[in-house]
DNA sequence: TACCTCGGACAGTCAACATC
DNA sequence: ATGTTGACTGTCCGAGGTAG
């Protein structure tokens, strides 16, 4: 074998036409970073590289659910309150525009208000998102791919480096504009077919958290 | 043995802030 | 206008668990 899965990080990729970052650790690890992990790297929090279907997908023979993540957009407007001027050294000479008071957490709150929804991002990936606000038990997301009706002319004119299962098609692919969960649609209600969370066989359904019951303090 | 799961460290990006 | 800084966001390392 070339490489294990088990040391998945491990792998070098020697042969991944990874060139965009090549920065070496404190710990002096080379930590090489790919700009884009595609869906299914980055469901399982594993490596991924340039290519497409990244080494990882060919791998597991999932070379057709490899496309690239969506990255959600930064949230803007977030006030950051005055800067700690540093010497050159890490040391903090003065916060700039502001008495050098202790750094208190409740009177230093944000002067903007918690925003509710940022942007969009993707509920239970990794375990690093929390449920959508505005989300009910009930509800019901899906990750990346949605059934839908394929277009007469999909599947024909597609290039063959960007091939889905059949009928199958990448939530973004579906969307023309900015979502705000860009890889999780609702379930549009009954009557709609949709893939029940599609997954090839050993799919990689790593790090997606079942929705955990919203705590009661809720009102 | 191979793959999955998961927490968290590491790293890159970018907009607010500071200064000229 | 430009440089600096802090915070946000994404990637993936690595240990532990599970199944064949
Ligand atoms: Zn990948
Ligand atoms: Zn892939």
């Amino acid at each position: 074998m070339g490489f294990t899965d088990g040391a998945d990080g491990a792998n070098n990729l020697p042969e991944s036409p990874v060139n965009e970052f090549t920065t070496l650790s404190s710990a002096g690890t080379l930590h090489i970073q790919v700009k884009n992990a595609c869906t299914n790297c980055q469901q399982s929090c594993k490596k991924c590289d340039e290519a497409r279907p990244c080494l990882r997908c060919v791998k597991y023979g999932r070379g057709e659910e490899c496309i690239d993540s969506a990255r959600r957009e930064r949230k803007k407007g977030a006030k950051r309150g005055p800067y700690k001027k540093r010497d050159g050294k890490g040391n903090i000479i003065a916060s700039s525009g502001s008495p050098p008071q202790e750094d208190e957490p409740e009177s230093s709150l944000p002067t903007v208000p918690p925003v509710p929804i940022p942007v969009g991002y993707t509920p239970g990936l990794c375990a690093q998102y929390p449920l959508p606000p505005g989300h009910k038990p009930g509800d019901v997301y899906y990750p990346l791919y949605y059934l839908a009706p394929v277009p007469q002319h999909a599947g024909q004119e597609r290039e063959s480096a960007t091939q889905y299962p059949p009928q199958l098609f990448p939530a973004s692919f579906m969307t023309p504009y900015s979502q705000p969960y860009p890889q999780y649609i609702l379930h549009p209600g009954p009557g709609v077919q949709m893939a029940p969370h599609y997954s090839a066989p050993g799919s990689v359904t790593a790090c997606v958290k079942p929705p955990e019951p919203q705590d009661s303090s809720e009102t």
